[in-house]
DNA sequence: GACACGTATCGACGTTCATCGATATCAGCA
DNA sequence: TGCTGATATCGATGAACGTCGATACGTGTC
């Protein structure tokens, strides 16, 4: 999902944003806006395998079943992990082109 | 205000955080999880001189002037932004630093 | 088919937040 | 001293968000 009509996407630094391109940004950042999700980041992030069931998620998050679902569901939308249904489970997996977009935004 | 006891602060990606070092993050993050502040620091981010007027800043944000002083506040508080009051005005400037460190966090 | 179980959705509640008009504060100036 | 103008704060309002219990949905198992 290119934000921007040349190769790659927008940066805070390098020039003053429209409002669009602001918006965009601020989505993703947005998603990181929360503890919880910083962390199901993190967790999924160390994973050797680079995949976590979200059954193994909701303890170490301290946080109810339904809201861990509900923050892997942003995270998803945000483009910042996949989610993979295999059988009963769902498998989460981080996605690094995303994770680098954002942190490219922050540099000039 | 440097939150980790080693010499430079978290990363998302190195590894599972607690609640405590996801908190500072997200921190971090949600000063950048709104379009008006992301346009307050590309402008900024922008200028020549590196300063900018708060008075410049009112028009080409198309919010009203409380909104953007809030916002500026609020960048300020996150450690993005310094301002600095001479006579009349109060001028704004980057923190480099900062921005780096949040970019930091973003990378293994 | 009936049941158990992992996960997502729904509905509700309290909190946080963006926004703006009104107003306070403060510096410069006549 | 009183006025002007730039900026910050206050108070209110509506929207977005985090959280969780209850529940629905699907899949595997007996």
């Amino acid at each position: 999902m290119r934000t921007k009509t040349q190769g790659c996407c927008s940066s805070v630094l390098a020039g003053a944003l429209d409002e669009h391109d602001a918006e965009q940004l601020a989505q993703g950042f947005r998603a990181l806006a929360d503890p919880a999700r910083i962390r199901l980041l993190s967790i999924i992030a160390a994973a050797p395998t680079g995949e976590v069931c979200a059954c193994d998620l909701v303890e170490p998050l301290g946080r109810a079943q339904p809201t861990v679902s509900h923050h892997l569901s942003l995270l998803v939308d945000a483009g910042l992990l996949t989610r993979s249904k295999r059988g009963r489970w769902a498998w989460y997996r981080l996605v690094p082109e995303r994770v680098d977009a954002l942190r490219e935004a922050l540099s000039r």
